[in-house]
DNA sequence: CTTGACCCTGTACTGTGGTACAGGGTGTAG
DNA sequence: CTACACCCTGTACCACAGTACAGGGTCAAG
């Protein structure tokens, strides 16, 4: 099997090198395969599930939550069941998620469109109720 | 003006009473007015732009991004060229966001339509390619 | 056979976003 | 007029997510 050693892994993934200790010691990874000497060696799964990470991390998710969702396809002796309910449930936060960035792209595009039409008066009456509570 | 306290305020928009003094100390909201006395005392708009920063910070914008949104409709000298040119962006990137989570999204779908299926013949085979990098 | 680039562990430090507390003032109900 | 709940400031502390560094081992090139 291929391998890679952590600085090949960081630089692939452009994490901190450091990062991937930390992620070991939080559960995110597993711990690696080891060298003769004790090196730390990764798979191309390690380096799939590093981008995850970083992109579930780039959605707003906390690394507890990544550690959820990362779990939700690995204890195979759980109930179906279980694991269809806590799917669900992350399901119904992403959706929720998407819900609330709508809304502020909703404003946003306002924001654009009363800022281009007011350029064809000369005038940029930029008030808009950003912070209005129903808006998002 | 209706006014309200500190605590009242904290109260009404589910923040902590300290957070407040934070956020005015990040700039996010404006030194409030204060009573003879020297309390504090905050409007409806001030609650309306707590309430804002709490649905931001859900979406994963951090206290930075939140006052670039912010400030997107505060400075009025600014040349409505460049504050459309920064709303853009900051609609590109909530359109990045929501791509990732419509990823999500698909994937947690799947999951759920395979552990569905997995219950009808009594296997429950989640082997999905969660990390495969070019899922998200 | 040494020099430089990597690896190991443990521990300390950083920035973000709060949260708590000390020591003091205010204001109102009984 | 005294409790009690609130307000003020400043400062200390916290968890999270890293990031850096010290002190030491490994290994390949020249």
């Amino acid at each position: 099997m291929v391998t890679m050693t952590r600085s090949k892994l960081a630089k692939e993934c452009g994490v901190n090198i450091e990062s991937l200790r930390y992620y070991e010691k939080r559960r995110l990874i597993d711990p690696p395969k080891r060298s003769e000497v004790g090196y730390r060696l990764y798979s191309k799964e390690d380096a799939a599930r590093i981008r995850f990470i970083q992109n579930a991390k780039k959605l707003g998710f906390t690394l507890n939550e990544i550690l959820q969702l990362l779990k939700l396809r690995v204890k195979k002796n759980e109930s179906c069941e279980s694991v269809l309910a806590k799917t669900q449930t992350k399901l119904d936060e992403v959706d929720q998620k998407i819900k609330g960035l709508n809304s502020m792209k909703k404003v946003l595009k306002q924001m654009i469109h009363q800022c281009q039409e007011a350029t064809l008066t000369g005038d940029c009456p930029i008030l808009c109720s950003f912070e209005s509570g129903r808006e998002l």
